[in-house]
DNA sequence: CGGTAGTTTGAACTACGTCAAGGGTCGTGG
DNA sequence: CCACGACCCTTGACGTAGTTCAAACTACCG
């Protein structure tokens, strides 16, 4: 019954101080809201950005500090999270390349709401928020596309609000597993392996509950065949009683 | 220690089927993103809408209908709320006059998320998806003031989501009434009275616990004099003690 | 004035948090 | 390359906040 493997994460060890211009363009064309803009306006709005690498753990801003830029992930994972006073943490999302975050407008005296954090070594671009106001306003589809990101993740907010208020924790923490092996899920040998360093204590932030409590749970999981799991790092072996778990009425 | 006091609510009671022309107008051009659009581009979005009257209780449209329109409210007050299997329902928010709703941009078989319902008589207005599209193509500044304006709800949906996640029920109630004597709070003899029907069961919703409890919860804050409260109404007496009951970082 | 719907309170139960201790994994430095 | 220390994970025992079930009470509407 022992599981003590290496980490099956990919290590992905990239030189965090670069992005190859060729990257940069790849992502910010793959980036949802720049689809169907032309090779050159692409690279005209690329030349506003600038880039950054971070290590593992580094935080690229904090909760409270004054919003200014807007970030989108060229390689690497990066966490948000928020802090209560008395110290626990809510990790709220965890964003892939592609992905944006950070301050979308320009307001006065704003805040950063959350805070960011490199789960791997990452390249992050960046840009002035009034440079991306600038954009936006000369491209009026790539406010459009930002507002169905942004209404996409409202709705997601809201699902984890139902979640938190409905749901008692093995079906949060079931819940929680199947969207992170949707989003970041890899096929492997030993099953669909979500790709980042995962651990108890996050887990256990995102469902609102305790690293102990989280621990519990992922053990019966595993006791019943569902994940394979070790130090930071979860994969799914059986999908199907995950979302049966998570779909039945019962209490 | 009695207070079977008659409602303090207003009740508000116009002829649901009739915005005035010159009421349309003023909504519109008071909702945040029209700000700053002359008189007569207002009069040419306003006849994109068209106006519906809502007794108290009607649904406006169902969670899982087909989304097609954009909704701003002239007169009332909307809850809206999302549902789970077992019959438990999640109050997300309540909107006044000035705040929209619904499907902000037309998407392939989008469906809406939450089911939205009148808490009072409500002259409701409404848009087409595609023709706000339209519009926010038009009017670019438009857009940046709905990205605004969602980015705020996604603020406040990732505070619901903390409150739910580290903080006992007590303080999540306390949080909410403060939250509601902010928006819709009316200073009365009384107190600052919520102006909104509000039950046990409304407010259980909103902070992801039981009737019960709430009520329960409620009956300790009025005994110790924070709060006046009857039938689907509260008021709150004692701000201080309610923000420092939410502030102290005691567990 | 009677009925419906909202509110209150009690008592029993339970999921989960808390506290505590022990064991495994990994990275770092010798 | 090995060994140490830091960090992560696990499991147990116990306490309690909050749910559940049930019953009585009260405001409001017709």
């Amino acid at each position: 019954m022992k599981n003590h493997r290496k980490s099956p994460l990919d290590s992905h060890h990239i030189d965090p101080q670069v992005c190859s211009i060729d990257l940069r363009l790849e992502i910010l064309s793959k980036a949802p809201f720049f689809a169907g803009l032309s090779h050159e306006q692409l690279k005209e709005i690329n030349s506003f950005f600038r880039e950054n690498g971070f290590q593992k753990g580094d935080r690229i801003y904090y909760e409270g500090d004054a919003a200014s830029r807007l970030y989108a992930i060229a390689t690497g994972r990066v966490k948000l999270t928020r802090h209560t006073p008395a110290g626990k943490n809510i990790l709220l999302d965890i964003l892939v390349p592609g992905e944006f975050f950070g301050s979308l407008i320009p307001e006065q005296n704003d805040e950063y709401p959350e805070t960011a954090q490199a789960l791997t070594d990452a390249c992050i671009l960046s840009i002035g928020a009034e440079a991306f106001q600038r954009i936006m306003l000369l491209h009026p589809s790539i406010s459009v596309k930002v507002l169905l990101a942004l209404k996409d993740r409202l709705k997601n907010a809201h699902e984890t609000v139902r979640q938190l208020s409905a749901y008692a924790v093995e079906k949060r923490i079931a819940h929680t597993l199947l969207k992170l092996g949707e989003k970041l899920g890899e096929r492997q040998e030993i099953g669909l392996l979500i790709q980042v360093p995962l651990s108890r204590d996050d887990l256990g932030d995102m469902t609102g509950t305790t690293t102990e409590t989280a621990s519990r749970v992922i053990s019966q999981f595993q006791k019943k065949g569902w994940v394979l799991t070790g130090r930071q790092w979860i994969a799914i072996t059986h999908w199907e009683a995950l979302t049966s778990l998570v779909d039945e009425e019962l209490y």
